[in-house]
Parts: C-alpha cells; structure tokens; sequence
DNA sequence: GCTTCCGACTGGACCACACGCTTGC
DNA sequence: GGGCAAGCGTGTGGTCCAGTCGGAA
C-alpha cells in the first residue's frame, strides 16, 4: 500500500478496499470492483491523505483532508491547536459508484468525471452503500456527538439511524451511518462512552446480522495464533496488548480464531473523567442472550474495556489492567455513533419469543450460508488454480483425463 | 440415566505445477 | 555488489474421508 495504485501501479491511490487490503485509484477501483458479483461487494473507503496506509475515518472540514484514525488522533488530539476542527465521518460503499454517487456519499467529494465513470455505470442501480441497505441509509443523517458534563458522550440522531459500528479490518471501525460530525476533540474519543450495538437486531449486544458480515472476523484479524496466551491462562489485560495483542485485537491482524465460534457481542467503554460508568446490565445480558440465540457450539466474544480499569473477557475468561494499558490501544478511540442500544432489560428480556426465535432462525440461516473468505497471497496462483482440471477435486496432469473442468464445468470426461 | 446408532458437521489431505525465493557461481 | 541460472518449496481449489459432535431411540 502506498500512494501508488496497487493496482496500475501508475495513478496516486484514492481509496482503500478492505477486503482487498489493496489501495486503489478510483479507475482501478471501478474495473477491479466491477468484475463479479462478489468483488461488488467488497466494502471500499477513501484512503487517509495524511499516511496512505489506512482507510480514512474522518474528513477534516477545515483542513480538507481524510484522515485514518491514527492521524485524526495525531491532529485532532486534545493537545493541539485543530482540536476544534470539525470532522465528518467517512462513509464505507460498495458496488461501482459513479463520481456523482460518490459525490452523493461524500459531500467534500469531487473528482473528474472521466476518472470515475466507468463500465459499470449501468450497473448503478445494484450499487450499495455498505453493502446492506438496511443498515445504511443514503440519506444524509447529521449525528452529532458531544460531551456533556460528565464527560460522556451523547449522540444525537436526526432520524432513523443506523447506528452501528463495525470492526473493519485495519484498525479502523467502520462508521456505516451517514455523515456524522465530530464536534469534540479527538483526543477525547478516548473518553467517550464507547459501545458497539446493533440497534436493528433488537438485541442487544448481539449483532446478529453483523456477526459475521460486519464485525468482519475474517479481516479483524485477532491473532489467535497464541492461544493460550488469551484463552488458556488467566490473561492479563495489558500482557495481552503489550504483547501484540492490542493490534491482533484492534486491527492489524486477522482474526483467524474458529470463526463460527467468534460471534461480536462486544462492548467496548472507555471514560477518562468521573467515575466510570459500570458496565451496563445488558452488556452481560449480552452474552446470555447471545447464548441463547447460538446454540450450543456458539461462544460469545464479550469485550469490555475501560481506561482506567479495564476489564477483559473472553467467554467468561477475564483479565484486569491498569489503566495506561490501553491508551494505545486501537480501540481506545473506538466510537460508536450511536444510541446505545443496551436498552433497560425486563426480566424476561427485551423481546418477544416470537422476535427472538425469528432472529435465532435467521441468525442460523445466514451461519449456514456464510462462506469464510480466504485470503489469497498469489492471485496468479489462484487464476492457475481457477482453471485447472481436477479429478474428485484434485489436480491432473496437463492433458490427462479429468472429470471437472472448472472452464466448463458440465463438461467432463 | 446410560448406551448405541445415525446424520450433520469439520478439518485435513490430496493432486499438478507455475512461480516466488534462495543459493551458488 | 550486481546479474544470472538452477533448484527447491510454496500455494492454489474441489473433493474425499476420517474424526467429532449432538440428537434420537
């Protein structure tokens, strides 16, 4: 990655595709992402001005710049003089938008229509933001944070609004909302109550269209190669993120854990000022409810994190910290832009057995259905592989007899 | 409650060979 | 130190199969 199109290697990069990790300029951007139903899907953002390495997260108003977290919280940070600076999150899309959808997505947006229109321009009308419709609205939604007096963070939403955050694959959650303004320094990001929900599941703490699609394990990349370093002992907090474990968590690596049991109920809290919110009676809720909804097999991941004291928990597995620990850590900026949806809990739980047994039938279905993708290092390879002859599946020699032609699959012989 | 059976599910192995990488000159 | 050739090891996808697990009898 670079300021180079990964791609043509010639055009300066614009966006960040996710799921490619791969930065693209816009032209590439278009032909890669208009090649299949798939690659349409791939979820793509602008690319930070500032580093060229990571998706942007913000856009800064003032300074006319996208920013990834890091460099938002670089020049953002409560210490310096663009603190105030007001910064408009970054939309995700996906599908082959044209300069004109994107300009739609992206107010600050403008580019030569020429380097953006391409083949696929007819195929606008499949084109998604984020990929689920349900989830993002096209609408432009003016969420606004700010801190009140308790130094907690308060989000107002205009309308309807899909407030739902996501874990993206590169240290960067993925703001799937509209717009949303930033008015507090970024420095505080830190000190916001921060939640991951998912409103539109109803349920609290479990994402249960997001298990998979946005919480993204696959990308997030939690390096889960140390086992027992995070399940088999009593893991300590910080050990966990001095050793690495901050970035396998947060966002530079990927979370290779048996994926099916690696369901985000996550909540992530973190206040730097007064006392700290206790941890809200539904985030344990969370992880009984998403017990309940998976069955037998499925474990929660069930995060909690605060600054000054955080706690860690892996499917009952806890770990203390100081705080400190966690400044760092990737997810200390975290911000949900949303209502916190861990709504007050009845004693029966927040929803009706009917609501609940439809989720648990669709949360089932879409398991069923999930493909876990697999990244490929050699896409040479891949495109060699992709039209070899097999037999039962496996590799012929160059002019053998073959029962599977992947070129022409009814064929065979 | 215990045992047995069966279906569903999971993960690893297998294949050929182009290509990336290392080594030696 | 740079360039080149030779050789080795890796990775790729569809299928099969052994092992595991859970539910039913």
């Amino acid at each position: 990655m670079g300021y180079i199109c990964d791609f043509c290697g010639e055009q300066p990069s614009v966006v960040y595709c996710q799921s490619d990790a791969a930065c693209l300029c816009l032209s590439c951007d278009q032909s890669v992402h208009s090649a299949n139903a798939l690659s349409k899907r791939h979820s793509r953002t602008l690319l930070c001005e500032r580093c060229n390495l990571q998706p942007a997260f913000v856009r800064c108003a003032e300074e006319g710049v996208s920013l990834c977290q890091n460099c938002d919280l670089m020049g953002h940070g409560t210490s310096t003089s663009n603190s105030t600076h007001k910064r408009q999150t970054v939309n995700t899309y996906s599908g082959c938008p044209s300069s004109a959808e994107l300009s739609s997505i992206w107010s600050f947006f403008s580019q030569s229509p020429s380097a953006v229109e391409s083949t696929c321009e007819q195929e606008l009308g499949q084109m998604s933001i984020n990929e689920n419709m349900e989830r993002t609205s096209w609408c432009r939604i003016e969420n606004t944070i700010s801190q009140n007096d308790t130094g907690l963070a308060e989000v107002n939403h205009d309308h309807n609004v899909d407030s739902r955050s996501t874990w993206g694959g590169s240290s960067i959650m993925q703001l799937g909302s509209a717009p949303q303004f930033l008015d507090q320094p970024a420095g505080t990001t830190d000190t916001l109550l921060t939640k991951l929900s998912c409103p539109q599941t109803k349920y609290p703490g479990v994402c249960e269209d997001d298990l998979y699609d946005d919480f993204n394990m696959d990308e997030i990349d939690l390096n889960l190669e140390k086992y027992e370093e995070l399940f088999g002992v009593a893991l300590n907090h910080s050990e966990l993120f001095e050793n690495g474990g901050t970035d396998s968590l947060f966002g530079t690596k990927h979370m290779s854990a048996t994926d099916s049991n690696c369901q985000g109920a996550m909540v992530a809290e973190g206040s730097s000022r007064g006392p700290l919110n206790a941890i809200q009676p539904a985030c344990s809720n969370a992880a009984s409810i998403d017990s309940k909804l998976s069955s037998k097999t499925d474990s929660v991941l069930y995060f909690t994190a605060r600054q000054d004291h955080s706690s860690f928990s892996f499917s009952g597995f806890t770990g203390e910290s100081s705080r400190g620990d966690y400044q760092d850590c990737g997810a200390s900026s975290m911000l949900l832009m949303g209502e916190p949806s861990w709504c007050p809990l009845s004693a029966e739980g927040p929803f009706p057995s009917a609501t609940r047994s439809d989720a648990v039938m669709r949360y089932k279905e879409k398991k069923k259905t999930r493909k876990f993708e697999k990244q490929v290092r050699y896409a040479s390879r891949k495109a060699r592989a992709d039209v070899r002859k097999r037999v039962k599946g496996r590799f012929v020699k160059a002019g053998g007899a073959y029962d599977y032609d992947p070129l022409n699959p009814t064929r065979s012989c």
